[in-house]
DNA sequence: GACACTGTCCTACATGCGTAGTAGCATCAC
DNA sequence: GTGATGCTACTACGCATGTAGGACAGTGTC
């Protein structure tokens, strides 16, 4: 009776959120991201985040003359996916609407945003 | 450096979902439901994770001459909250609007739905 | 070619989480 | 009151995760 897959956990979130920001990245390149976040990881843990990252599949690396160069393999896009997905499951019961609602309201939204969205609601409509 | 507040873990979150759905049980009214829904863990199972949830205050007991007996002390609304909110920090780098055209996209909402969102909308434009 | 850097690999270790067994106390059925 | 049942408390164990140290290897510099 195996759990439902797992979600990218906390600290390896963060590094492929550095890659995503950086596109791509050496081990210190993303170190230095992480930095300019306020974290301060050894070099090694990252190191060693990026491995199990890689492992999963969600980043590559190719082997420069220097260093070896990190990309992000899975989406931003598709993380969020997943993760909203598995909100709307456990915690909407499967319906989408009042977590949207949720949403909607507990945060600002631009004019251009909601104009946006408004029109896509017409569409589907 | 401590990291972020943690999320309720998955195992834990199923069972405050049982609870959440009966209201208030025992150990065995909750593996009854966890049972409904497919799952089939041992009863000292349910108990310890009923136990690691009254730690953390998500729920509370009462003890009653038979067995003790839980309720849900953290919503789901408030879970769902923090867990959007962690979402659209991490994933939407504090853009909510990406998120939510993602949501409204990928899952079917009834025309009531679309009614409602949109009035919302109107309202907050 | 020996040294100083810089990078990677391997190993480790505390804590969290998923899962459950066992012992012991309370209670019910006679 | 004695056994059968049911409930809780305590303990455990393996894998995941957050964090990092130490060994070792490639490369540039005199």
């Amino acid at each position: 009776m195996p759990m439902e897959e797992r979600d990218i956990p906390a600290a390896e979130l963060e590094v492929l959120r550095a890659l995503w920001r950086t596109g791509s990245g050496t081990v210190r390149d993303v170190l230095g991201e992480l930095r300019r976040q306020g974290r301060h990881p050894a070099y090694t843990t990252v190191l060693t985040l990026l491995g199990r990252l890689e492992k999963r599949g969600h980043v590559t690396r190719s082997k420069e003359p220097a260093a070896h160069v990190y990309r992000p393999r899975t989406s931003r896009q598709r993380v969020a996916r997943d993760r909203l997905d598995r909100l709307v499951r456990q915690l909407g019961e499967g319906q989408a609407a009042p977590l949207i609602l949720e949403l909607v309201q507990a945060h600002k939204l631009s004019v251009a945003d909601i104009r946006q969205l408004r029109e896509l609601l017409g569409r589907l409509e």
